[in-house]
DNA sequence: ACCCAGGGTCATA
DNA sequence: TATGACCATGGG
């Protein structure tokens, strides 16, 4: 069933060409920004960063956090984001950068990530997909409503215990894991244009096909 | 003027 | 384990 709602999502949208970056790690930059904000947001500040040179973890690391959250106070919450920037940045060089890091097993990555302040569960997940192409499904809010709705998986599940049914029941790759998530929130944001945010409308086309 | 977005942390019970 | 306060901007 999560196969069909994979596949009529893809049939109505097509693919989305996720993550929006030039390289994996303006995907982490991302990642954080991200954070309960909107992507338009995001873009800006990520110019900011941009315009400065300041996509990269050493100058991140070497200008001042006060101007650092200047830069990108777009993205809302500067000061806080400012400092996961920072944290996740310090971590990233700590290991040895991305030759390093590559070379880990998804696992490992994924203890390393939660360990930094500022990366939670939906984060670090983002990133070891979007960023190191591993095979792992990032459940956000949409999705819990989506598959709880269909009646496929309880939205209450804690992260962990929802992503590895996701994941059991789907069996798919980090391809595949790309697109879906990328479609979800594509669904989420031009179904739900009506007011009634995101309980009845923006899942009514998918749920109306899993109920045949 | 109001609502919320591609979350996470921390304090509290 | 599970709530609640808090963080803050821009676009609808």
């Amino acid at each position: 069933m999560l196969r069909r709602i994979y596949h009529k999502l893809f049939r109505a949208y097509g693919p989305q060409g996720w993550w929006p970056a030039d390289d994996a790690f303006e995907v982490m930059i991302g990642a954080i920004l991200t954070q309960n904000t909107a992507w338009s947001n995001v873009e800006q500040a990520i110019a900011g960063l941009r315009k400065h040179d300041c996509l990269k973890p050493e100058r991140i690391l070497e200008i001042h956090p006060r101007r650092l959250a200047k830069l990108i106070k777009p993205s809302g919450y500067f000061n806080i984001k400012a400092k996961r920037l920072r944290n996740l940045c310090r971590w990233y060089l700590d290991q040895g950068g991305m030759t390093v890091l590559t070379g880990m097993d998804t696992d490992s990555l994924r203890k390393g990530l939660l360990a930094v302040n500022g990366v939670g569960p939906e984060t670090a997940d983002d990133i070891l997909l979007y960023a190191f192409d591993r095979p792992v499904f990032v459940v956000d809010a949409y999705t819990r409503r989506l598959f709880g709705r269909c009646g496929l998986i309880d939205p209450q599940l804690p992260y962990e215990t929802f992503r590895t049914e996701v994941e059991r029941k789907l069996k798919g790759d980090a391809p595949l894991y790309n697109e879906y998530h990328a479609l979800i929130v594509h669904h989420a944001k031009v179904a739900c244009r009506t007011k009634p945010v995101c309980d009845g409308c923006c899942l009514q086309t998918v749920c109306a096909f899993s109920a045949q």
